[in-house]
RNA sequence: GCCCGUGUGGUGAAAUUGGUAAACACAGCGGACUUAAAAUCCGCCGCCCGUAAUUGGGCUUGCCGGUUCAAGUCCGGCCGCGGGCACCA
C-alpha cells in the first residue's frame, strides 16, 4: 500500500466514478418526491478560453453549497454554460481572422476541459451557449413578446458611444466617463436607438430590493442609489417676457425643496434643453456657449474643476408665490437634461451650486431656512437675515423665516404646504423622480443577438414573424473595417416585408450582451416547460462577483418582472435570486524587474531575503498585492497548481484563508501547506485502515474526548457553510484532524470510535475536497460513493459537556478559573468560585459586594 | 461632497445573542527522526516588566469619551483605509 496520497490517479478515477453514476443530474419535480429543492448557481462564464483562480474560487465556493446540500437531502440544480457574446469574439477575428464563433466554441471546448479536472458537482445536461441559435432565437421571441406589451420602444437619443468597440452603451456600461470594457473615454452621439422600459419598474425594483434579506446589504445599497428615487414637486413657470410659441406654457421645472421657493433667484435651462436649442438656432452667442458647455469631460476630476457656466437668455418667468416678482432665465452649464425636466428654480441661499452661481452672476441671495443647529446658528447671516453675508449655501435643517405662509414651518411641513399651494394655483404637482434612465439595448455589433425587427418604408416597423425564428447571424462576414459587420454585409439586411412582400431591411443592430445574461438561470431551469422553471425559480443561492451589482443583477430583476408580466414565467415576486452572495478576488504579489518588466511569480525566486529573476539573477521588487491580471502578470494558473497538487488543494485553499467575501492572497507556501493537509487527512484514514484491535481498552476516555470532539465538530461545520463563513468550517476540519490524528494509539473502544469519526470526517470534506473524501471513505470501506452519502448526524446529548471550566473574574478581570459539574446551580458555581484558593489574594480581606453568576459562562466578584 | 463597508499579533484571520481576545492557518524559532537532506512528527510563538523557576504582575482589538458587574462586540465623537455614486436640483 502506499504511504501517500496520489491525486493525480485519484482525482479522475472519482470523476469517473461520479459521471457513472450520473450523480449531479437534477431530478424532474416528479422524480424529486418529498426533497426540497435547492437551485445553486454560480455567475456563468465568458468563454475567454483559460480558466483563472478567480474562477475556481466562484466555481468551489458554489460548489461547497451544492454539494453540502445534496447531502443534506435537497433536490439540487447546479448548471453551467455560457455566457458566449461579446467583443472580445470580435476582436479576435480582426486580429487573427478566425470566425466568433469557430474562436467562441473552441474556448469552450478549452474551458471546458479544465473545469471539469476542478470535480464540480455540475448538471452539464442542461449546458448551452448564448450563441447557440436556439438561445437567441428564444430570446428573440421574448424581445417580440415584450414589444407586442409595449415594453420596447424606439427612439432618438443622445447615447454613450464608445469609440474604440464602435458601439453604443447604456449608462450602467459606462464607468466614471468611460467605457465599461473598452475603458475609451466615451462620447455623446443622437441615434435611433430600441429601449427597454425598465423606468415602468423602478418603484418595484427599489421596493423589492430592500426586502431581499439573503443579499448583501451593499448590493441592495447600490442598487437603490442606482434607481435613485427623489420625492418632489413637478411645476411649470409661467411667462412674464417674451414667452416663446414652442413653450407658450411656461418653463417645467423639478426640484426636491419646494420649501424654499420664496428663495428663487432665477431660472437655469440645461445646455441642451429643447428651448435652448431652439433658441440657439437663431442665437450665435447662445450656439458657442452651448459649445462651450460641450467641451468639458464627463470624467470626475473635470466636473471638479468645471466652473459654472451660464447664459442669460433675456427671457422671464412669474414667481408663483410673489405677484409682480420675476425671475430671469438662464441656460447653464450645470444643469443636466438626464434628469428631472432639464430645468430647475435655483435658490442660491439652499444649494451649493446655485449660490455659487448667484455670485459668479451677481444674483440675489435670501435665506428662507433658518438653522436650527446650534454651530449654523451662530453664522452671521442668520441675524442679519442677508445672503451677502452666506460663506456657502445652508442645506441643513431648520425652520422656514422670509417665506410668508411658510414662515416657521419645519422643511418637511413646508414641502406638503408648497406643494399643495402650487396644485391649487394648477402650476403643478407633487411627484417622485427616479435617476434610472431605460435601458439602451442597441448594439452596433456582429457577435450578439440579432434584433427581431424589419424596417419596411411602407408598413414601418415590422416584427419578425414567430415562425421565422431565429433570425441567424450570417457566417460569411468579414471584419476588414471598421463598424458594424451586419451593416456591411452585402446581402444579409436585405429582406422582404412580412406584411405587405415588398423589399424591407432588417434592423441590423444586435442586443446588448446583457439580455442573454438576464434570464439564462431560468433557460437553465427547463428549456421549455413552464411547470418545472416554476418549480425551480427562483435561484436559491446565487455567487459571483459584486462588480455586477448595478449591471447584470439590475437587468435581470427587470427581465424577470417583464417576462413574469407577458406571461412568460411564473414567479410572482420577479425576483430571480432569492440568495446572492458576492465572493472577493484572488490576489498575488506583484515582482517588477530593474528594466521596469512585470515578471510572472513563476520566474522569480526568494533567495534570503531578496527577490531574483531566475533568467536573469537580477533584484526583483515586490509590489503591492493586488487582484490577479494579465496587465501586471500576477496570475498563477489553475492547470499548473491542479497538475502539481491537485484540484483538492487549490479548492482548499482559495477557500482556507479569508473569509469568502473578502479578497485571499494566492501565495505558494499557502498552497504547499494545503498539499502538506491534503496528505495528513489521507495518512489518518490510511493509519485506520491498516489498524487491527485486539485488546480492550484499559481508559475510555481518550474515546468519549473523540466522540464529542466529532460531534461538536460537525455541528460547527454545518453551521459555518449554512453561514457562508467558509474559512471557519475549515478551521474546525483542521482541528478535528488534530484531535483525530492524535487518538492513534487505544484499543477496540477507541478504534470503533475512530472508524465512526473517520466516516463523518469524510462525509464533511465532500463540499470541500470531493476527490480526498472518496478516496479516504473508500480506504474506511464505507458504503456507495462518498459524494452520494447523507450528511452525518449528530448526537446533541454530545454537544454539551458534563463539567465546564468557568474563568472567574475579579472586578472584570480573569483570576482564576474553576471546574464545575454542568448541571451545578448558581449558588454552587458561586460558593466554589469563593474558596478557590489561587483567588484568596485578592478577596481575602476585602468587602464582596456582588456575585454575578452566569452559569456555563463566567464568574464575576465584585469588591 | 453623499452612501456603504472596514480597522484585532510578523501575516491571513477567529471570537455571529455583551461573558476566558488572538481559535485555525501561513511565516518564524527550537527539538526528534536521519550519515545527510527531503518528508514526517513534537514544542514555542501579542507587547512590556519581574523571577533561579513557575498556574507572578501590568498593558493590548485605529483614537477619545460614555453605558455596564463585564465592551473587539452597544452608544456618541474623531481618524485611517477600501468600495460605490456624484453639478441628480
Amino acid at each position: 500500500m502506499a504511504s501517500r496520497y496520489d491525486p493525480q490517479a485519484a482525482e479522475p478515477k472519482w470523476r469517473k466514478a461520479w459521471q457513472q453514476a450520473d450523480l449531479f443530474k437534477a431530478k424532474s419535480p416528479s422524480e424529486a418526491g418529498d426533497a426540497p429543492k435547492a437551485y445553486v448557481l454560480e455567475m456563468f462564464p465568458y468563454p475567454s478560453g483559460r480558466l483563472h483562480m478567480g474562477h475556481v474560487r466562484n466555481y468551489a465556493m458554489g460548489d461547497v453549497v451544492a454539494r453540502y446540500k445534496k447531502a443534506k437531502g435537497f433536490n439540487v440544480l447546479h448548471p453551467m454554460g455560457w455566457d458566449a457574446f461579446g467583443m472580445p469574439a470580435e476582436n479576435a477575428a480582426m486580429e487573427k481572422g478566425v470566425h466568433p464563433g469557430t474562436w467562441t466554441y473552441q474556448n469552450i471546448d478549452a474551458m471546458k476541459a479544465q473545469f471539469e479536472k476542478l470535480g464540480l458537482s455540475l448538471d452539464w445536461s442542461r449546458e448551452f451557449a448564448t450563441c447557440d441559435p436556439d438561445y437567441y432565437g428564444e430570446q428573440q421571441r421574448l424581445f417580440l413578446k415584450f414589444m407586442d406589451n409595449g415594453l420596447v420602444y424606439q427612439k432618438k437619443a443622445k447615447v454613450n458611444w464608445d469609440p474604440v468597440d464602435h458601439t453604443v452603451l447604456a449608462n450602467e456600461q459606462v464607468i466614471d466617463g468611460k467605457g465599461w470594457r473598452s475603458g475609451a473615454p466615451v462620447e455623446q452621439r443622437e441615434l435611433v436607438q430600441w429601449f427597454f422600459r425598465i423606468t415602468d419598474y423602478a418603484e418595484d425594483l427599489l421596493e423589492q430590493v430592500q426586502k431581499l434579506e439573503r443579499w448583501p446589504e451593499k448590493v441592495r445599497t447600490m442598487q437603490a442609489n442606482w434607481i435613485g428615487r427623489s420625492e418632489g414637486l413637478q411645476m411649470r413657470f409661467e411667462w412674464a417676457e417674451g414667452a416663446p410659441e414652442s413653450h407658450a406654457q411656461g418653463v417645467e421645472i423639478f426640484t426636491t425643496r419646494p420649501d424654499t421657493l420664496f428663495g428663487a433667484s432665477f431660472i437655469a435651462l440645461s445646455p441642451d434643453h429643447p428651448l435652448t436649442i431652439e433658441m440657439a438656432a437663431s442665437n450665435a452667442a447662445l450656439e458657442a456657449f452651448r459649445a462651450d458647455c460641450a467641451k468639458v469631460g464627463t470624467s470626475e476630476a473635470d466636473i471638479e474643476k468645471a466652473p459654472k457656466m451660464g447664459f442669460d437668455t433675456g427671457l422671464s418667468v412669474k414667481h408663483p408665490f410673489v405677484d409682480d416678482q420675476t425671475l430671469p432665465v438662464y441656460v447653464a452649464n450645470f444643469v443636466l437634461m438626464g434628469y428631472g425636466t432639464g430645468a430647475i428654480f435655483a435658490c442660491p441661499a439652499h444649494d451649493q451650486r446655485d449660490f455659487d452661481f448667484a455670485r459668479k452672476y451677481d444674483l440675489p441671495i435670501l435665506p428662507v431656512v433658518k438653522p436650527s443647529d446650534k454651530d449654523a446658528a451662530s453664522a452671521e447671516w442668520v441675524s442679519s437675515g442677508r445672503g451677502e453675508d452666506m460663506d456657502a449655501a445652508y442645506t441643513g435643517p431648520g425652520s422656514i423665516m422670509n417665506s410668508a405662509f411658510l414662515n416657521d414651518q419645519e422643511i418637511t411641513a413646508a414641502k406638503s404646504m408648497a406643494i399643495a399651494k402650487v396644485e391649487d394655483l394648477g402650476l403643478g404637482t407633487g411627484t417622485v423622480n427616479y435617476r434610472l434612465r431605460d435601458w439602451g439595448v442597441s448594439r452596433q455589433r456582429y457577435w450578439g443577438c440579432p434584433i427581431p425587427v424589419i424596417h419596411c418604408e411602407t408598413c414601418g416597423i415590422v416584427p419578425v414573424p414567430v415562425e421565422d425564428l431565429p433570425v441567424k447571424l450570417p457566417e460569411d462576414v468579414s471584419f476588414d473595417k471598421p463598424g458594424n459587420p451586419l451593416e456591411h454585409h452585402p446581402t444579409w439586411k436585405h429582406c422582404t416585408c412580412p406584411n405587405c412582400g415588398k423589399p424591407a431591411l432588417r434592423e441590423t443592430d444586435t442586443l446588448d450582451t446583457f439580455n442573454d445574461s438576464s434570464w439564462y438561470f431560468a433557460r437553465f431551469a427547463s428549456v421549455d416547460d413552464p411547470v418545472e422553471r416554476a418549480y425551480w425559480l427562483p435561484v436559491d443561492q446565487y455567487v459571483g462577483g459584486v462588480e455586477h451589482a448595478v449591471l447584470h443583477l439590475l437587468y435581470a430583476r427587470f427581465f424577470m418582472r417583464a417576462m413574469r408580466d407577458v406571461g412568460e414565467v411564473d414567479l410572482p415576486s420577479g425576483e430571480p435570486f432569492a440568495g446572492l452572495f458576492t465572493q472577493g478576488m484572488v490576489t498575488h504579489e506583484t515582482y517588477k524587474a530593474e528594466d521596469g518588466r512585470w515578471l510572472p511569480p513563476a520566474e522569480v525566486e526568494q533567495r534570503g531575503d531578496i527577490w531574483i529573476e531566475r533568467a536573469t539573477g537580477q533584484a526583483v521588487t515586490v509590489g503591492a498585492i493586488e487582484k490577479m491580471s494579465k496587465s501586471k502578470k500576477n496570475t498563477v494558473d489553475p492547470d499548473n497548481i491542479i497538475a502539481t497538487f491537485g484540484a483538492d488543494t487549490a479548492r482548499w485553499f482559495v477557500l482556507s484563508d479569508s473569509p469568502p467575501e473578502r479578497d485571499v492572497e494566492w501565495t505558494q507556501s499557502g498552497a504547499e501547506g494545503a498539499g502538506r493537509f491534503v496528505q495528513r487527512v489521507w495518512s489518518v484514514f490510511h493509519a485506520l485502515s491498516e489498524a487491527t484491535a485486539t485488546a480492550p481498552d484499559s481508559d475510555t476516555g481518550e474515546a468519549t474526548t473523540l466522540r464529542r470532539a466529532s460531534h461538536k465538530a460537525v455541528h460547527a461545520i454545518d453551521k459555518a457553510i449554512e453561514e457562508f463563513r467558509f474559512n471557519s468550517a475549515i478551521a474546525s476540519i483542521h482541528e478535528w484532524v488534530s484531535v483525530l490524528k492524535k487518538a492513534e494509539q487505544g484499543g477496540d473502544t477507541l478504534l470503533a470510535v475512530r472508524l465512526e469519526a473517520a466516516s463523518m470526517l469524510a462525509r464533511c470534506l465532500v463540499p470541500f475536497m470531493p476527490h480526498l473524501a472518496e478516496e479516504c471513505w473508500a480506504l474506511i470501506e464505507g458504503d456507495g460513493l462518498c459524494s452520494a452519502a447523507a450528511w452525518p448526524d449528530i448526537d446533541e446529548t454530545l454537544l454539551v459537556e458534563d463539567s465546564v471550566t468557568l474563568p472567574i473574574q475579579v472586578n472584570g478581570k480573569r483570576r482564576a478559573e474553576i471546574a464545575v459539574s454542568k448541571t451545578a446551580g448558581k449558588d454552587d458555581i458561586e460558593a466554589t468560585a469563593l474558596a478557590e484558593p489561587s483567588l484568596q489574594s485578592f478577596i481575602a480581606d476585602k468587602t464582596i459586594k456582588k456575585v454575578i453568576v452566569v452559569p456555563g459562562r463566567i464568574v464575576n466578584i465584585v469588591v
